[in-house]
DNA sequence: TGCCAAAAATAACACCGTTGCGATACGCTG
DNA sequence: CAGCGTATCGCAACGGTGTTATTTTTGGCA
């Protein structure tokens, strides 16, 4: 054999840095492997030995916006109170999708065409949302949520936040619209939404 | 002068409808002007007198889609109830979305990279949402809603919508989950949320 | 009937993702 | 230390895209 492993991880990561700046700058449809390759200082061929192809750097793409996403998700302080874990949670959701919207179009709203994440990438997004259902477990085994099956509620609040962020980004909220209250208001209505009937008092903390 | 408006309208509506055939079977990446032209018959120079360009064509297909929307909005029978009805609008809303889920792509989750909906498309898309601002304000007012800012309460509302919706539309939902009963129950919960503290029994009808 | 502008066809342009081919450069084996 | 073999990468091409300049067709009105 020879020359087994050279893949020179420098260029990969400016490569990675690069696709996410042209992204940025001027939206999914400017990403191209020509550009890109003429910025880096390489030829398109590069690519293909480093990734495999657009969407497979897309996916890698994919990958590190989850891992910024679960590190700051991890780092959310939590209380023990479900409600306010929730919404503490969900604040960092929109904080991260705020922080790097190019990769939550990616992530979530499928912002390139021809672009499916692959196993893995699906398994550590998957990964990424598991302390959303612990909270809600715990909350559905205290008596604290409602009996219904955990999934429901995880998925509707993944749902609401997802939701209200992706329509923000979208630019589809009104004008003089303060979107931070209104998140922070749409969030807490929404779990005590799922308290218990006789423990859904407006604020129980 | 000469031919001012031969603009055959059977073509137009022949490319439109195509066009949505298209993307439903291989996705927002498959609308191609030249498969397109070539389905119809035609040259893609005629989509470019009729539409002006391909952006210009989706537009029109953003349009029919909050036409029909807006139908299914207006036609689901409201109670006065604003849990019950906020919930029926929410039926309507998926099964909107599941009927024309290419559509939907086009409509909120800019499912196609270079287009942005013009200004009288925009507007459209704005008055369709009216019905469901109507029964938040009169909740509000009657005191059935807590006395929040009713944008706040509709931005809420359209957000957990939106999201579950699109979440099932993307595949990000789990294998063997009831998405009709937890879409339900989620739209309740969230609707419940907004209830003046004292009236928030779990079950009012 | 004939004119003339609007509509549409042809073909070109610039760009895209992808891929064969050839050159290069590096690690392992002898 | 020499050199072989292969992973890597630059060049150039292929088929595809949206768009547009140019030319041809066409149909309503004088």
């Amino acid at each position: 054999m020879a020359r087994p492993r050279t893949h020179d991880e420098a260029l990969r990561l400016k490569l990675l840095d690069r696709a996410g700046e042209l992204i940025a700058a001027d939206g999914p449809k400017a990403l191209s492997l020509r550009k890109l390759a003429a910025d880096a200082g390489t030829s398109t061929t590069a690519v293909y030995s480093l990734f495999g192809s657009k969407p497979d750097l897309v996916n890698a793409l994919y990958t590190e916006g989850f891992r910024r996403f679960g590190a700051r998700m991890a780092r959310t302080p939590l209380t023990g109170d479900a409600v306010e874990d929730l919404v503490a949670l969900g604040r960092a959701y929109r904080a991260s999708a705020l922080a790097d919207p190019h990769l939550y179009g990616i992530m979530f709203t499928r912002s390139i065409p021809g672009f499916e994440p692959n196993e893995d990438a699906e398994q550590l997004a998957r990964e990424t949302l598991k302390p959303l259902e612990r909270i809600i477990r715990r909350a559905i085994e205290d008596g604290v949520f409602a009996d219904v099956p955990p999934e429901t509620v995880a998925v509707g609040c993944w749902g609401i936040v997802h939701g209200l962020v992706s329509l923000e980004l979208t630019g589809n909220l009104p004008e003089e619209f303060d979107v931070t209250e209104s998140y922070e208001r749409a969030l807490r209505a929404n779990a005590e939404g799922w308290l218990r009937p006789q423990n859904s008092d407006s604020n129980p903390s």
